[in-house]
DNA sequence: CGGTTCCTTGAGGATGATCAACGAGGGTGG
DNA sequence: CCACCCTCGTTGATCATCCTCAAGGAACCG
């Protein structure tokens, strides 16, 4: 979802910059912002007790994250860091839930946004719960190619290293490898020059 | 969330028997109605390709499920199906879109409701990732208990089968006994008479 | 060209899945 | 009341495979 900037302004949004790597908050902190990235992007990853991150989202330009704890006076289920320099705009939860209660259209497309996650998220588990690695891996690139794709049916190139690819489907890294290296002999990727293409 | 059933009712809604064991929809089936449980019980399940079976969520008596596909026209991602003979009024999506619209109150709901799901899923995705057994059965389980328990902090008889269990961890029915046998003897769950409580 | 990050490979071990068999309980019908 | 069946729980042995640890190579960048 993306809500007009003047608009989140008039209501007393401020906007901050943070540094790549830079926490914007940790898991369990209460939820008291709506934020919106307006440069930059963020992850939203937990850890678990051996040290492995697992990636839950990669946000973008224009997308707001961390809304649903807002809404249950929930605390945050992960960490949230910027991954690059980053420009993004926060606004008290108060204001944000008047705005959705006050704007039926921005109440309609933050609805579908919610549904949307929910669906991403179902897809996710299932390919998740999988143990066969090259499933998990083609599920990835699938969703992956599906939000960012061309639509012309050709192989677009990921733009993420082995170790994002670990962090995204629950593997390590070395597996991932392995199973990459596999798939490209089946004919299933292409890598040139370390470069993966799907 | 629960829709008023006169409201329902009022909107031309329909209520349906469904007999133990029969599916409501599948998997890829476009939504095409909202559904709520009047009597009965409703799993929302897949199965994988090595035809082991996800839970997703179990819904009671008064809840409603499959939403999110409605919002965003989209296909099911899994099959749901009548745990027991259960009675399930339904609304063409049309009119529940309608619905949320016109009525406020179940408008808020509604979102809340959305919001909840995803953060339940956040956190059965962290412990699905998760490869030690005990530490996904530990999550289910307080994850039950935190939506059944009675707050008096004692223990509660958990009303699931090994396999139930297995199908909502994503583990075998094996080592869902085997840890559960584990974690038995370092005291972290109670088994007597073959029924576990936690 | 030195450092950093990322990629790759190999060997070994841990562990969950699989397969097979049996036990336990509850309900039903004779 | 008992025999039977059906579901659920349990155990053991074996297997497959992902993780782990260790090492080195390749690409990129100042």
């Amino acid at each position: 979802m993306q809500i007009d900037l003047d608009l989140l302004f008039t209501w007393g949004a401020v906007a901050k910059k943070y540094q790549k790597d830079e926490i914007i908050f940790y898991e369990d902190d209460l939820a008291l912002f709506f934020y919106q990235i307006v440069e930059g992007s963020v992850k939203m990853f937990c850890t678990n007790e051996d040290g492995k991150d697992f990636t839950h989202g990669i946000f973008k330009k224009g997308s707001s994250f961390g809304e649903p704890p807002l809404l249950i006076d929930e605390v945050y289920p992960c960490n949230s860091i910027a991954m690059e320099n980053s420009v993004i705009i926060k606004i008290s939860k108060d204001k944000f839930l008047t705005i959705i209660e006050e704007y039926p259209e921005i109440n309609k497309s933050f609805m579908r946004l919610l549904a949307l996650r929910i669906f991403n998220k179902t897809i996710t588990t299932k390919a998740v719960i999988n143990q066969k690695p090259e499933f998990r891996i083609t599920a990835f690139l699938e969703h992956f190619k599906k939000h960012n794709g061309n639509d012309t049916g050709g192989k677009i190139q990921i733009p993420y290293t082995r170790q994002e690819i670990a962090e995204f489907t629950g593997l390590r890294v070395e597996t991932v490898i392995r199973t990459l290296t596999q798939m490209k002999n089946h004919k299933k990727v292409e890598i040139t020059n370390h470069k993966l293409f799907f």
